[in-house]
DNA sequence: TATAAAAATGACAGCGCTGTCAAAAGCGCA
DNA sequence: TGCGCTTTTGACAGCGCTGTCATTTTTATA
């Protein structure tokens, strides 16, 4: 048997008040007694009343759903920053609208604009938090966001994770081990974090006097093919590097196959070092050195930013800056 | 600046008609001149109308939103399913509410119970639709749902993957390649697809009057540690079996890792097979022989059920079952 | 041409809530 | 006790749409 469902109007009868009391008393605002709210939530209770979210969207003009704007081919990645989200959406009653896009698709702008409506804010992430038509069309029309990005846009609040810094941190983990041609597989050239990763290769590079060479450098595009045939090309040339580390997981991957091919064992006579730590990472052999970021934290984080700025709180500091941290694991070792 | 939205009265007005011929039209609904409908559809375009939502759900009593029920540790095939499932569902005009949850835990049911009124229908996958308590819960409220399941629950529509039929196509594969011992390694004992992939491996055997022995079969949980301690079990026994199939990919990964460690090779001492064509298994060394399951057509199927069924559409027949696909590659070969 | 039936359109209530503003109740103090 | 203040509560409009049902227009048929 289906019973209707409870309005407000039930509860304010059953607790002897007005509908605005029961509407104060559930949007926890000041101003009521502490015996009427316990007479109306008490009444809340005996009648299972839940309020109606499209009725409270309309009168409030707005929608209590963030949604979340990616592009990005990392499954893990993608989950565990819903995750995170969704953890502190279920706090401020929020609800998570996914909306994985194409960075590149010209119907971007479009329907992003259809979809402005439907969210309070957008939660957007590497690297269609770098398009910048779309951070114009958000500014220009005055649409709270938060973008996880190594770079600002304007005022938009943003969270970024030190990716130069970590990737410093790993080439001088591979300097220490006494490697001296340490390889470098450069990300896909859209996303943000492969200039930044690079720029924390070449830094390290530079503190330690070792003199950056472009023949120990290729371009991948983030996915373990690219990585393969850099690997190819870095293994074969005369000089060929003792370790390689390359700008994330997947394509680590493909230095491993290609260690492989090549009858080098790693980590005896190719180091390799990832970024992201994929569960790939923990589950490959030799197990992966890599770099983890904090995401769930970083969710966490850009979520609670953008409740603050929905509820009019907006921050002085707009940039929270988070650590990446590495894991050593038995893909690296000294040479030779 | 912020323009004022526009509304369906401000469409109107420029048309020429009443708002219900505005609604009619943005709502498909029959009986509109084509005229009347161009009228209309001229004027919404100038105003850049688009409905609002929550009103609209205020006044038919429907969300436009579906919500996704799963308990589900692999991120590959959550991603794909979430994928499937919005493509069917913006086609539609719905938005996806994601729910991951924990099947075991006890608030679940309260939960389910908060969200219903935020949904029109649920589509629920597994392992979380075999929970009983949540299915009685659904049947009881009379949820729209649909299950992706092995088993059917009541008159619930459901989507099934031939998992026995496919394991029983990888357990003959591995027996065509010359295999007499076949080691097998169970998924976690909770999750339905886990018995029929186990049931998949026994008739296969028993077509080829092979007899079962329990010493080459070992209880997994689905994860790569299970896998690599279910697989020293089996290698460590005295007639070591020749090939491994491991009922998901990361087990598998285990055993390969678990191969390393003993010194074999693979595939010319142990041939080693997964299931679920995840990443992980393209990106293994070597790549593994898996079973494919049409996780985005499963999405897709799912959701169009669900939508037939909220416009009233119920079918007649409620499974639609759905074969898995075996993907050899270079992880199995002949023994010796 | 008249008439019935079908198709197209509109008037209006009301979905369940919040915002505004006014009214009532409670409080401190002379 | 009465005054002016603050705190608490309520009445009511209206958010933008859809459902119902009445009305008008068109079409088919006699």
């Amino acid at each position: 048997m289906i019973t209707k469902r409870s309005t407000i109007n039930d509860v304010a009868r059953l607790a002897g008040v007005s509908i605005k009391t029961v509407s104060r008393v559930f949007n926890r605002e000041p101003n009521v007694r502490q015996s009427t709210r316990d007479k109306v939530i008490a009444a809340a209770e005996t009648l299972n009343y839940r309020p109606n979210r499209s009725a409270r969207q309309l009168a409030s003009n707005l929608t209590f759903v963030i949604g979340m704007l990616y592009d990005n081919p990392n499954s893990d990645y993608v989950t565990e920053v819903q995750y995170g989200c969704l953890q502190v959406c279920r706090e401020y009653g929020y609800n998570l609208l996914i909306h994985p896009c194409q960075a590149d698709s010209p119907d971007l702008i479009d329907e992003i604009g259809g979809l402005q409506h439907q969210v309070d804010g957008f939660i957007v992430l590497q690297p269609v938090s770098d398009d910048q038509r779309l951070n114009q069309l958000l500014l220009e029309n005055n649409i709270a966001c938060v973008r996880v990005s190594q770079r600002p846009f304007e005022e938009f609040p943003w969270i970024s994770v030190g990716d130069k810094e970590a990737a410093d941190q790993m080439t001088e983990y591979l300097l220490d081990l006494g490697h001296r041609r340490v390889g470098f597989i450069i990300g896909h050239p859209d996303h943000g974090s492969s200039h930044d990763r690079l720029a924390g290769y070449r830094s390290a590079l530079k503190r330690r006097d070792i003199r950056y060479d472009e023949n120990l450098v290729a371009q991948g595009r983030f996915d373990l093919e690219s990585g393969l045939s850099c690997a190819r090309k870095l293994l074969s040339s005369t000089s060929r590097p003792t370790a390689i580390f390359a700008s994330n997981d997947p394509m680590a991957m493909g230095v491993l196959s290609a260690a492989h091919e090549f009858g080098l064992d790693v980590p005896r006579q190719l180091s390799v070092a990832g970024f992201d730590d994929s569960p790939l990472a923990r589950h490959a052999w030799p197990p992966l050195t890599t770099v983890r970021q904090p995401i769930t934290e970083v969710a966490r984080l850009a979520t609670n930013v953008l409740m603050q700025q929905l509820q009019g709180r907006s921050e002085g500091d707009s940039n929270h800056r988070l650590q990446a941290e590495l894991v050593c694991r038995a893909s690296t070792g000294s040479p030779g």
